[in-house]
DNA sequence: TTTTTAATACGATTATTTTCGTAGATAATA
DNA sequence: TATTATCTACGAAAATAATCGTATTAAAAA
């Protein structure tokens, strides 16, 4: 799978909530955040199409995007990744780095240990 | 602080670990992954050091480098800028995800199970 | 001392990513 | 219908990142 860009990635990660979009509607999101140009948006939309990291249904004047990537392996392998090259290949000095900088509610603080106890169970 | 580039960032990986290293050290650890010219490593290297990635020991011949940015902060602020992109700002996606892949050990889980409970009790 | 080896500096080239302008077509509106 | 707004396509430019070759100098070895 093609390692989707910095600003592919924004844009797939718009696509991954909304499930699907028209550049505009994508653009409009962006927007929101940073300062750029709607034909740049559509422009990095088609590259991405190009690349198979989205589909489109054509059949109406504005194209419809939704992502063609698998989101958990993409993130997965950005993950990845980054824990190699900036974590020296450790998840639980990444995991508690993330921790410690967001601070989680107490119900995430229990899903958490929830899925520790888990992980911890089906190993064999 | 400037984002160091990919590879940027796995050079400064190395210096984190070897606390300080010359280029020809730097290289030699970098040529075992992947297939990369001195001169380029060199490079990049004075790029780092121009944007003050780095700081380096100009007294003897072959210079020595050492990381200059904060390592934590560095992390955090890569992590963040993930989180953001690909996890639609959710530090427990993004952690159960990192947990999921890697399957910590039952010392490590242990350890992140101290650090969420602390977490919970400095929480005001 | 002469030769070889190993280092930095630096510019140029290449590759990749991002941005933008413009043309052409279709839909919406006056 | 005529005009305006809104799309896509596409190419080209600009910005950024990575690679490499060569010159120069210093140290080490012969």
């Amino acid at each position: 799978m093609t390692k989707p860009t910095e600003s592919e990635l924004e844009i797939l990660s718009i696509l991954w909530e909304m499930k699907e979009a028209s550049v505009r509607q994508v653009h409009e999101r962006l927007a929101q955040n940073k300062e750029t140009g709607y034909t740049t948006t559509l422009k990095i939309m088609q590259i991405m199409h190009s690349k198979g990291l989205v589909a489109r249904d054509e059949s109406s004047r504005s194209h419809i995007y939704r992502p063609a990537t698998n989101k958990k392996e993409t993130q997965s392998s950005l993950l990845k990744n980054l824990m190699n090259t900036a974590f020296g290949g450790s998840a639980q000095n990444l995991v508690m780095q993330a921790l410690g900088q967001e601070k989680p509610s107490k119900e995430e603080l229990e899903e958490i240990r929830a899925f520790l106890d888990q992980l911890e169970h089906n190993k064999s």
